[in-house]
DNA sequence: TAGCTTTTGAAACTCAATTTCAGTGGCTTG
DNA sequence: CAAGCCACTGAAATTGAGTTTCAAAAGCTA
């Protein structure tokens, strides 16, 4: 099943509605493959959605967080950002403190070890959240 | 040299002045093994020290951070955390979501993963986050 | 001690996030 | 297919952490 679908049988388990601007917001997040904080979304659709308002953008991708489709990221530059999910392929980030580029990482050694230092502690995880921060191979000459 | 040394020499070099409320507030912050934000340190100063304000908190905790007697923490709960640095000791963090407790892990392994995973990238490192959210064994009963 | 400069604390301000509310518009039922 | 309910929308107001302002207070240096 994908996004599209998935969002939109939320909707109606939740008794919430299939409206236009959910659709529109829906299909500019999903063709996108960035990782939009909720005024960078804003700004795109304004351009061809110039009705469209803030406050429906950022309650929209908490509806895409809460039915799982998206993930909200936090780099802490004070904005958080959401990327469509893809439940069989997760990653990490790599980001670049000088131009703001995102490199995504896959490594899963690190994803066994942190299982083992979870065991140590008798914790059990739900989710977790691993950056470097530095400079791409661009930024760093 | 210890980190009350290492701020008072920070302060010299920059014209900076050694003051009551900062000698409070370094003591204050040293003495606890806590992860501090802005707020729950202001409360605690206050028990004791009800004239010292938000703001001196604040700035004196940024001041800790720039000259490396502490670090800023961030656990995506919109508050800013900080914490003691040892420079010879480098952790990451556990996370409880329910009862909010922190534990500190060492994991060597996933320090070299991540090198080999910049390394792939030709990123360079400056600083890295890693934390795991999800349940102490108190809390997964 | 004088005098210059930084600091302090209260209050104001910033900015993203969130909430409010009156008007709009899906959706379901008869 | 019309009526009516209830969620939705967008503009504006509010929140809350963080930051800045400013006049009075306090360090530091000569």
């Amino acid at each position: 099943m994908d996004r599209a679908s998935v969002f939109n049988q939320y909707l109606r388990t939740k008794g919430l509605k299939n409206t236009r601007q959910r659709m529109i917001i829906l299909e500019t997040f999903l063709d996108s493959a960035s990782h939009y904080s909720t005024e960078e979304l804003y700004q795109v659709l304004r351009q061809d959605h110039p009705r469209i308002g803030y406050a429906t953008v950022h309650r929209t991708l908490k509806l895409f967080a809460e039915c799982g489709i998206a993930t909200e990221l936090n780099f802490g530059d004070g904005q958080a950002r959401f990327e469509p999910l893809y439940t069989d392929h997760h990653h990490d980030h790599l980001v670049c403190t000088r131009c703001g580029k995102i490199i995504e990482f896959v490594e899963p050694r690190i994803e066994q070890l942190q299982r083992e230092v979870a065991q140590r502690y008798d914790f059990t995880v739900e989710s977790h959240r691993h950056e470097l921060y530095g400079r791409c191979i661009k930024c760093s000459q």
